[in-house]
DNA sequence: CTGCCCGAACTGTGATCACACATCACTAGC
DNA sequence: GCTAGTGATGTGTGATCACAGTTCGGGCAG
């Protein structure tokens, strides 16, 4: 039947429940560092603000807190975690390696269109960067989708997943500075080790781009420690 | 006061939510291979199995849905999910990757109680596995606890994390084979693996900590693979 | 003016109900 | 006899209500 075909062509239609929705929008808001840590989160409140009921808002915060990206206070308060300087370096830590790792690896295995792509994203981010005057939420995104084009050319989807959460331990910490500071994107060092990372996935020299990305994770991390703005910091 | 004396001595009160309990009732389930990949669960059901209302299931299967543990069909049923072959490989890759770097680190941190640990839980593996039967369900409790003793001793408590949620993906394929089949400890190379392991971490050799855990996790997943169990498996 | 205390408002947690949808057995129609 | 439609049953999702606990501010006593 001639119908068969129509029908085929039909895209599905997508199924995304409320929780999901409410799980991306948060998770964007402490990605992007709109959320500082120590700020509180009122279900009723978020669920008021996102037009819907408590129980979608229920789901998703138990899944960021699964996450580790917010966390409950022996009052159950909901809160975004505040690392103290210990734990972020633990963080950090994690994230040099595991990210290096994952870098290595897409050096080894990229193919010509994922290598596009890493270019791209390294030219955005350095158009922004090199702009008049830099946009410190523009930025935020650029150097994720940096990163995660990266990581993306590593081929194991675990992986990926993997750092996604991390990075969203990590965001609040790290963007809140970033999106308050831009101007640091024109001194600070990201630039230079996008352009290694770029390099050595182009040379597919798997232990530069390893030691180009733990670099930037540890010349940020490095940043904010010595700025002192956490618990029990003392510079490095 | 002196009542303040006795006070302090009193343990905290621990507070844990029905969620909390269910999951981890649930993941010891996933994790212990005593739910099988495709196994469905229905909310209303586990809900009186463990006497609770369907509220805290729906939080602990929405965890673990968020961890990969548990899946949602697109007719909205849960279950626990069927991994291919390639997916299986992929998340095998990432385990080795990931854990080996723990291993490593491990070996180059360990202090003498993280190694007295070590050695008391590859002792009690080996006592099972050599027992004249040996015991398929506490193989798979004494192999968990090897392996997180070293992973315990690589300081990093993001990276533990990251190794559990792993191990809840791949628990259920792994494990559901072992218990079925626990006769393969006496012949596999889980004992021998294992020593490796400890041998390295003594010596504080990073590489060969790592190549040993690697090799482990590699080696019960090729024996997995070769039997063919998984959807579009071939050999090797 | 200062300290304590009590109560109102709010918090997350859990139970219960309502709803749209999927599944499957069964039956009426070809 | 076989297919398509139909109903009952069970599913996850979402809303609403009830409750114990916390927090914070106003008012009373000192």
């Amino acid at each position: 039947m001639s119908s068969q075909l129509a029908l085929a062509d039909l895209p599905q239609i997508e199924r995304r429940t409320l929780s999901e929705t409410a799980y991306d929008a948060l998770s964007d808001l402490l990605a992007s560092g709109r959320l500082a840590p120590g700020d509180r989160l009122s279900l009723r409140q978020t669920a008021a603000a996102l037009g819907v009921s408590v129980m979608p808002i229920r789901e998703a915060v138990s899944r960021l807190v699964a996450d580790g990206a917010l966390e409950v206070a022996p009052n159950r308060a909901v809160r975004v975690p505040i690392l103290d300087a210990g734990e972020f370096r633990a963080l950090a830590e994690t994230r040099m390696a595991i990210e290096g790792l994952a870098a290595g690896r897409a050096a080894e295995r990229r193919d010509a269109a994922e290598l596009a792509a890493i270019r791209r994203a390294e030219e955005a981010f350095r158009a922004n960067a090199q702009a008049p005057a830099p946009d410190g939420a523009k930025a935020v995104a650029l150097n994720r989708d940096m990163h995660f084009a990266v990581y993306a050319a590593c081929g194991l989807a675990p992986m990926r997943e993997i750092i996604a959460r991390l990075w969203l331990k990590a965001g609040p910490v790290l963007n809140l500075d970033l999106r308050a500071h831009p101007e640091r994107l024109q001194h600070g060092s990201a630039l230079r080790r996008h352009a290694e990372v770029l390099r050595a996935v182009e040379t597919r020299d798997a232990t530069a781009a390893a030691a180009a990305v733990a670099g930037d994770i540890h010349d940020a991390a490095d940043f904010i420690l010595s700025r002192g703005g956490l618990r029990g910091a003392e510079s490095s």
